[in-house]
DNA sequence: TTTCCATTTCAATGATTCTTGAAATATGAT
DNA sequence: ATCATATTTCAAGAATCATTGAAATGGAAA
């Protein structure tokens, strides 16, 4: 990934809507959620879901298709993961403390459950 | 990490000015850099380095001592990987394709270095 | 104390982004 | 065709963020 994708990925998620969308998105693999699913889960009116959905289409991190009349989105993990290497390799230039927070035995994020390696679904 | 800390983290890091000073923050590990050498390498005036860079530090990004009449920044390479381990864990519930963008022999942003676990530096 | 240097703060302006509600588009059903 | 449903697009306004240049602050030296 390049500067201006990461920026465009970061602003994606820099926005408390939108990473409500991807948490639901996340939670709803691999099956997605359409529109207005998306937009009840939200809290937000389908002109509203329908804007920053296309912003984080825009970004690379939702993709999307049609089935009859609904709109179906998934998350894109790998442009979540490329945001990922893009700032432990070419932001932190692979800092040691940067990627200690990807390990399974993680401690990065104050959560203790986060060091044992919980699964916070469980 | 929590969401609104990640949020703070997410918006300072999407701004281009910002992440060069980030960037020139990593380079400079560990001694850092002065608030005026950020400027000039940032090709920003002082006052609004000054802007970005206050932004940084209350997102946890960027810490700052005092000698004498400078000002010295240095990363916080921990609060960038709090913000990774919340991606990774807190937004994408530990998904592998996530995950394996900070695995050393990674693959994640179409760098074909970034597969063989080629150091950028060197 | 006066002056100088590094940096921050402030107010004004400009630029982006977000929200809202109405209208448009796309698809399927009657 | 007509209608209903799902979603997007658009224009207007509100809110937030970024840039600028001038003034203020903090600290060291003359």
């Amino acid at each position: 990934m390049e500067e201006p994708r990461a920026l465009t990925a970061l602003a994606a998620m820099a926005n408390p809507t939108r990473l409500r969308i991807l948490r639901a998105l996340v939670a709803a693999e691999p099956q997605g959620l359409t529109a207005g699913q998306l937009a009840e889960t939200a809290e937000a009116t389908p002109s509203r879901a329908s804007f920053h959905l296309s912003n984080l289409a825009d970004a690379g991190l939702v993709s999307s298709t049609r089935n009859a009349r609904e709109i179906t989105y998934r998350v894109e993990f790998a442009a979540i993961g490329g945001l990922v290497d893009y700032i432990i390799r070419d932001c932190c230039r692979n800092n040691q403390t940067v990627i200690a927070c990807c390990a399974p035995s993680r401690n990065c994020g104050g959560n203790p459950d986060a060091a044992r390696g919980v699964d916070p679904e469980t």
